[in-house]
Parts: C-alpha cells; sequence; structure tokens
DNA sequence: TAAGGGACTTGGAACGTTCCAATGAAGAAC
DNA sequence: GTTCTTCATTGGAACGTTCCAAGTCCCTTA
C-alpha cells in the first residue's frame, strides 16, 4: 500500500532538487528546458500528481473557486453551473464544487432545512481554502453567513435579500423585463384577458406574480387580470385550467408561472378539446426540455442562467483581482428571453 | 485582510495545547468535559473552522470519498449522485464532487473528449487526497486510468468494460431484466408485433438493441422483431415513427429506447390521428420526469439510478474498510422496474 | 585576471493539521 | 510512603507543498 509519489520522489529520479520540481509544475518561466524535460520524464515515469492539498495549504493563493449549488438534481442549478464551469474553463481557477443537498417539495420544510445545510457546505467548501465562492440560491440567514464566510470573497446568484446584497454581489434574472416580454407578446396578438397561475407564495413566485399584475396594470389591463395561486407542480395546472374553464367568461391566454404548471394546464385543455392555441394560447416560464417537446412546443421564456452563472464568475475573479479596496457590491439583473413556439398565437376572434 | 483563525488561535483564546484543541474536533473520548466546552466556546468566538486542506494533508485516512460525475447538467447523473449522497450521508464520509464536463450531443465527439476529461477530472479529484473514488460512465481507457488511480479504492457506476471489471467493482443497471420487463409487459397485452427505435450505435445503445432482439428470440417472436436505427432525440422518435407508419404492416406497439424518442413518437402519432394506446402501445425507457406527464403518460422503465448510487457508494466503503486484502471485484447488476402508464394497453382486435 | 552579472538551481522555513511519545496529576494498591 | 496505573494533556515531528534568500555556474567586461 504505498503511498502516491511526491515532489521529493520525483527529484529523487530526475536527479535535481525539490524546488526545481516544484518550479516546474507552476510553469514557472526560469527553468532550463533541459531540466524540465528530465523533471516532466520523471513525473510521467513514477505518475506523480501534484498534491491539492499540500499545495492550498501553502500558498495564499489557492486559484480554486467554490461552488455551492443547491440541488445538483435540479437541472436550474445544473445550468447556473454551466454558465460558471464555462467561464471557469477559460480562466486559470479550477473549480470545487459543494451540493446542499436536494429540495424538499414542502416549501415551508425546504426553506428551513436547506438554509442550514446551505450554510454547513459554504462552510465545507470554504474549509477547503478557495479563494472565492459562487452560491446559487442561498436562503441562510445573513447572520451566519457573514460568520461562516469571513472575508472571502461571495457572489451570490440566483436570490438575494437586501441585507446580503448590502456586502455582496449578486446576479439575478430580470423577473420585470420578463414578465413585460410575457405581456407584450400576448397583448401583440390581441390578448386583453390573462390568467395566471402562481407557483405558490413564496419569495420566488410571489414575485413572479407581483410582476405580472404590475405589468398588466402598466398596460392598463388591470381589470382583465386574474391570478390562481398554485404550486411548480402540473397539478397545479391542471387544476388551475379546470377552475379557469369552470368560469362564466373565458381568459384567452393563461400564462402558468412555469413549464411544468404549463404542461399541466395543456393536458387539461386537450382533455376539454379546447385547441391551442386557437381557443386558448399558453405561455410557460423556464424554456425547459419540457417546452421543446413537440408534444408540449410551449412558447415560454427562457431565464438567462447561464449567462447568470458567467456573469456570477466573472463578478468574483473581478472582486478577488481587487481584494481588500473597499467597493459597492453591485446588483445585477440579467434579461431573459422569450421563445415563441406554437402555443400562442393571435386571440381568437369572437371572444372578449 | 486577516488569514482565517487556525487551532492555535483557538488553543491561545482557550489557553490549552493545540493538541487538545485537535482532539476537541477530532471528537475524542479522552477530552474532559469542561476543556471540551471551553475550546468549543473559544472556537465558536473566533469563528474558527478546521482547515481541511491541512487536515487531508496530515492524516493518511481523509473519511473523504471522490465522486467523478459525468455531466452534472444531466439527470440521469443527477440521479446517480442522489443516491451515493444519500448512503453518503448516512455514514461517516464527506463526498467531494468533480465533474467531467458536459456531454455533446456528437456522439464521436462524446466518447473522445469526455473520455480525456474525465481522466483530468479524476486525477484532480485523486490529488485532493481521497480515501476512494467512486465513478459514472468513465469512458477512459483502462491504462490510463490504471496509472491516474494508482492504488486508489474504485468503483464504477454505469459503464464498464472488460478490462475495468476485472480490477474494479461495477455496478449497472440489468438490461438483460430490463428488457424482458419490457417484452414480457406488451406480451401480456397480446403483442407480438414490436419496433424498437434505437438510441444509436454507440456501446450503450447497440447493448439495448440486442438485448430487445434477444428477448424478443426467447419468447419466440424474432419474425415479428423490428429495429429502426435513431439517437437520443424526440427528432429519431419523431421521424423513426413517421418510417413506421409508411410501412404495410404497422406493429401493435412501439418500444422506443428512451423516453425522449417516445415523447417523439406520441408527436408524431398525434399527428397523424392514431390513438394511444387503443391503436398502437408506445413504450419508454428511464421513466424520467417526461414519462410522469400528464400529457405523454408514458409507460417506462425506471433505471435503478439511485439503487446504483447507494450500492456503489457501500461497495466502495466496503473496499476502503478492507484495504490491502486480495478481492475478487464485484459485479452487481440492478434490476430495473416497469412503470405501467396510459401508453400500452391490449393490442388493437383486427390486427395481426 | 578579477569582478560583475545573468540565468538557473537549491536548502530551509513555513502552512495548519495529526499523531506519537512523553508528561504530570491523581488515585489505588502494596 | 512508595510504587503502579490510569487518565487527561502536551510538545515535537511529520505531511507535501511553496517561496524566499542564498547559492552556483558560466559568460561578459574592464
Amino acid at each position: 500500500m504505498k503511498r502516491p509519489p511526491t515532489l521529493n520522489d520525483v527529484a529523487r529520479v530526475a536527479k535535481v532538487s525539490r524546488s526545481l520540481v516544484s518550479l516546474v509544475f507552476q510553469d514557472s518561466p526560469k527553468v532550463s528546458e533541459e531540466k524540465r524535460a528530465a523533471v516532466l520524464k520523471a513525473a510521467a515515469k513514477i505518475g506523480y500528481q501534484p498534491n491539492e492539498s499540500a499545495r492550498r495549504l501553502k500558498s495564499s493563493v489557492t486559484k480554486t473557486i467554490g461552488v455551492v449549488l443547491t440541488d445538483i438534481h435540479n437541472p436550474y442549478y445544473g445550468e447556473i453551473f454551466y454558465g460558471i464551469e464555462n467561464a471557469g474553463s477559460e480562466s486559470e481557477y479550477k473549480l470545487l464544487i459543494g451540493n446542499a443537498g436536494f429540495e424538499s417539495d414542502d416549501l415551508n420544510q425546504r426553506a428551513r432545512i436547506m438554509g442550514a445545510r446551505q450554510l454547513d457546505t459554504v462552510k465545507t467548501v470554504r474549509s477547503q481554502m478557495v479563494d472565492g465562492l459562487v452560491c446559487s440560491s442561498l436562503r441562510t440567514s445573513p447572520e451566519d453567513l457573514f460568520i461562516a464566510i469571513g472575508s472571502t470573497p461571495l457572489v451570490l446568484i440566483g436570490h438575494s435579500t437586501a441585507a446580503l446584497a448590502k456586502k455582496y454581489d449578486v446576479v439575478i434574472t430580470d423577473e420585470q423585463d420578463a414578465a413585460k416580454q410575457i405581456i407584450d407578446h400576448l397583448v401583440d396578438f390581441g390578448h386583453k384577458r390573462i390568467t395566471h397561475i402562481s407557483g405558490g407564495t413564496d419569495v420566488g413566485p410571489a414575485e413572479r406574480t407581483k410582476r405580472f399584475l404590475a405589468e398588466m396594470k402598466r398596460q392598463g389591463l388591470s381589470s382583465y387580470a386574474e391570478v390562481i395561486e398554485g404550486s411548480w407542480s402540473q397539478e397545479a395546472g391542471y387544476n388551475g385550467a379546470e377552475e379557469i374553464l369552470n368560469q362564466k367568461v373565458l381568459p384567452t391566454a393563461i400564462y402558468a408561472a412555469n413549464d411544468l404548471i404549463a404542461t399541466g394546464v395543456l393536458a387539461k385543455l386537450r382533455e376539454r378539446k379546447i385547441r391551442v392555441p386557437e381557443d386558448i394560447s399558453v405561455i410557460g416560464f423556464d424554456n425547459s426540455m419540457l417546452a421543446h417537446l413537440k408534444i408540449a412546443d410551449l412558447t415560454s421564456v427562457k431565464e438567462p442562467l447561464f449567462q447568470m452563472g458567467r456573469t456570477g464568475f466573472e463578478l468574483l475573479i473581478e472582486r478577488i483581482d481587487t481584494k481588500g479596496k473597499a467597493f459597492t457590491p453591485k446588483f445585477l439583473k440579467i434579461k431573459p428571453q422569450l421563445v415563441a413556439r406554437s402555443s400562442t398565437g393571435p386571440r381568437k376572434k369572437g371572444s372578449k
């Protein structure tokens, strides 16, 4: 059970000093080509791999960024991570991933448990000596976070509070612009009577509902706006659509708070033989793979998750490079993008 | 710009020795309650967090398992990770995640690039001093892997080759049983003429096709079996279904190599006003969220990914605990589970 | 021929832990 | 009252790296 080879082993084989080997692996320009080749050859021969832990321990700068994801299982965070990794691969930084766990469907539980687990994950990742941290949708209390994070630079993606935004950079979706694009798209098709099926009363979905109402008001359509409270599930869409269809005056368009809800709406409409988009237009949110499905072909709004990941990473690097200097935290809103498909179309003639 | 507090800082504040503080954080039983409380209090006061890098460096046993995922972005690996994490949280081990990148849609590229990136990731993760490694769907060459991995215990999940299975434990889906369950399910409904739309010619999908044909043969239905070559996309299903519908004699059931392909099939059948399951039964594979959708409601086979993750982790721990002893690598096949929904039903009367 | 300088190379002292062997203090046994 | 045992506590030596200051070598230059 021999231990893995170390710098010393390489040095012995290559007949040079420990320090020289270290320099070679740091890509230092002050090593002669001759020695460099000898070292590399010796390293390959005995299968040497630098010990990352030792490296981290010694140097104050580790060229490593910690990424705290809320739920690897969830494609939403996967997409954000995609953006982070994409920016990361263009830089000299390595990424260290920490997963906070798995989001429960029970929303009350979610906030409570996730907050604690996220905090643990932040601590764990930070204890590995990273130069900075990117966290997605953190829900910990600000005080706990301040202590856990110390002076390590931090960027938040996708969720924030006033207390956090005061100290750290934040990158989030521009929800106002999303609502504007959605309502504009429907209004362009002549729609007025629009019903929103919400994702619930949690902070995120509530914000979405609020923006919907604000945008309808801006368009002078307040009296046509209606909201049905739901949840992030297809059942919410299915039941919500049922409720809508039982009304005397039907809306001509339904805006579901996410794609999953929208598929529930489609299922109900299909069951009732109501044509989409001829009778009713349906619009979703996320532009997830569900929207892409030919059996759904859903108009949807693409949250700029990839872009948010990229921007978050870049912001962090900037913060690391200027560490120590005073700064005003940035609060960036990234604009989403509406993707039109066949589930939306002109308002049915004769409808009110 | 002060550095984070260390053991020494805690020791100074608590007025004890460095070693004592270390013992407290290792939950050693030989520390008096009195001192333990004092240390913990001091640590909380100055916000001490053990430095994981230093810890890893010193101890030969790190109680950390490295997990190499092929593509965090992909729910398939997410589900495997879920199982690993679930087993991990019950143990005393921490998890360190490495992501090999993102699978390209181009299958040729995929194998080549992914192999290299996976190898890098394995090296990176191993360089952090982990006690063992769990890897999902590795596609590296065995020789490279042997060198990169050294004597670190390793378990492979989801994919393997003869050369790898000779040295390492492997956990994979029981594809034969999956084929059996699918054909049994359809035969029970009276189906004979069954067409398979494959996922392509890569190792994984080819295996699935092979199992389909073998199972049809076992049932004495070889002459009714047909295979249409496709890919992991809804277009493959859409076009495959088109091809099927242009035939003189239609199959009474279509077995799509995964759920995404199956949704393409559904889209085409719906377009042609062919009823599912009354006219043709459709069955998918993965039991992904697509199968759950009310607009698809697809009978599908659930790959035991969660279970595979769990089993893989447990196997690894076993291997670590008996490290140094000779062993015969295990090759475990986990049985999948068929989930019947409304896309399959009795064979249409009068069809051949 | 000696001094100066550039280009490489090297030893030694950290980094924050763990672990071993050694210490001291207290009680138990003689 | 001495010796033995047990227990909690401690100092010191690693672990594999990096980084600094200090070489060494060889080539210029006066």
